[in-house]
DNA sequence: CGACTTTATCGAACCGGTTCGATCATCATC
DNA sequence: GATGATGATCGAACCGGTTCGATAAAGTCG
């Protein structure tokens, strides 16, 4: 591998210009210039990032921190992050938690460690100690999908009470009355305001909820499978379930199917968030689904304005909520 | 940040003394040992990465290269590879090329800068140009899922022509004759082997293969689609469909809908891979799926002894294939 | 007890860049 | 023609570690 030196002997110029030569080409000489630019292609000189870094104490490369990369939702911002910073030299570094608080904190530690130029979180955890720990971090930051109180960054995300009290409001239109939630976790703020949507939609409508009727899913497949099946035995069953995140809503419909209910014929179905291959599920999940592309282009603009600007970090920190889309399928009957 | 110059300072010692007492703590005495730890935790110094990296020309991060970390096969082996390398303090970065090799390549060449210590590639190429690169890439490596003729590397996969001949067998045990295969990308080693299982089977059983009943999905959703409504429009419909990986399957499956035919009714249907959620498709489809848990072990065992043992560059290039594991769904009739 | 090893520690060079103040030639201004 | 401003280039220090040869002290052996 060449370095620095080599092109400066090339070159005959010290090391020093040729650094500038590539920093600010505009402070060299046009000559100059063009022997450092000959000089380089002629060896095939390329700066060493890590030298680089080590030296400007800040790197290119922008750190991606979610519980799961897998999650088809994550995976849209990741794609829209990743074009977007490649367009402006940055590179993204994707890395993945497992929900596991604990290896988040070692993640970024460790990509602090590696000079990340932003960071993208998905913050897993709330409380004191969390917040602490994400506002000591003094790279310039995004957050999003979870609104944390107390931390005081940019974030990005969803309405969640809309897309709550849409798909309430949709089965209430439909003359249900006997609507279900399987709710998600209650700290998580896309869980409680989903769940608020759902409540205040119901109390405007007059419709009381029957307590009954209201079952913790913790946003997982097998939680959720277990709170389905505590709906579905019930002697008085719900004519509607809402599930509030996409794992508990198809996990309500793999107890449906395995108890030998139809939906909708038996019972409706409506979900928020989209899944892979939700278009070959029978039936067609009735849903409202988050633009994950836009907020991939938010989360993206939002990063490299905090990075390239250098006054951006007097910015007060701003929050970016999008409406979610109403998607109709054929999970829900009119009773 | 503390600096190793400021623990020197404190513990009383020469720099490279506090180098050597992290390196390799058995070359000096109990009691400087004892100063240096103490002066260390005082201050809260932690050895920066990226210099350390500089210094020694290689860090401990591993770098993961998939066309598409969406994709739960690869998400199984990822979280194989980053639980052992995280034993292992070894630190992976995911990256994702979009299957685009331009981008692969870019990637790469990145990683490389950052001086990794080891690379996990899923190759998304072939040809020449292509194995040339791969070649010259002197990190230690394991190359999983797709196997690239004529790249000398560890390489870890499933055997693809068993899948092929696993699914072909049990459509012929069910009296199937007319069976229809939706096929992959020819260059590609697993669309090629799945098919040729398919077609060695059927030449065993002396079942002649309609030539009309095997058409090109490429592994896309949107030519799977394509393909199985070619399938579909035909006079003499097959009786059973096997596509070749899970997105042409899932697709024809959605083409059977859409035209109003009933799986496994009207046909049946099998596929390689499976998809999350598949156990509330309806029906559930018969598959064949691959070990990979077990693949992401053996290409983290691989690749750490690799990068770990000093004399593991001169063991020559291994394959290790895996046999996949057929899992009965009641999207396939007998006839 | 002298010769030889071993052990503990150190200084200096190095990894490959960046950055800042100094230097010197060139040019405009009065 | 002296004065000051401007532009191009350079040397040296620095980022924060590693590594190797040198050195001195301690231990081994005949």
């Amino acid at each position: 591998m060449a370095t620095i030196r080599d092109v400066a002997k090339i070159a005959e110029v010290s090391v020093s210009t040729v650094s500038l030569a590539f920093s600010s080409p505009g402070r060299v000489s046009p000559r100059t210039l063009e022997r450092i630019r000959s000089a380089a292609a002629a060896v095939g000189y390329v700066a060493d990032p890590l030298a680089q870094s080590l030296a400007r104490g800040r790197s290119r490369m922008i750190g991606f921190v979610v519980g799961n990369v897998g999650n088809p939702f994550f995976g849209d911002i990741r794609r829209e992050l990743e074009n977007y910073a490649l367009e402006h030299e940055h590179f993204v570094l994707i890395t993945d938690s497992s929900g596991k608080t604990d290896r988040e904190r070692d993640l970024i530690e460790h990509l602090i460690g590696l000079k990340i130029a932003g960071l993208a979180l998905a913050p897993s955890s709330f409380g004191p100690d969390y917040v602490k720990f994400v506002e000591s971090i003094k790279v310039p930051m995004v957050c999003f999908d979870q609104k944390v109180a107390g931390i005081e960054r940019d974030f990005v995300g969803s309405d969640n009470f809309l897309a709550g009290a849409m798909l309430t409001e949709h089965l209430l239109q439909l003359g249900h009355r006997r609507i279900a939630f399987i709710a998600g976790p209650q700290h998580m703020n896309t869980a409680s305001e989903r769940y608020r949507g759902f409540v205040e939609t119901m109390a405007s409508a007059g419709v009381e909820v029957n307590p009954n009727y209201v079952v913790d899913g913790q946003f997982t497949r097998s939680a959720g499978y277990e709170a389905a099946m505590r709906l579905l035995i019930q002697p008085e069953r719900p004519t509607a379930i809402l599930g509030a995140n996409n794992a508990v809503a198809l996990a309500a419909l793999q107890a449906m199917q395995e108890l030998g209910f139809s939906c909708p014929d038996d019972i409706s179905l409506a979900m928020i968030d989209n899944v892979q291959w939700s278009s070959v599920i029978t039936p067609r999940i009735t849903m409202v689904v988050q633009d994950t592309l836009q907020l991939g282009n938010i989360i993206a603009r939002r990063l490299l304005h905090r990075i390239t600007d250098p006054d951006a970090s007097n910015e007060p920190a701003q929050d970016f909520v999008l409406a979610p889309k109403f998607v109709p399928g054929n999970s829900c009957r009119r009773i």
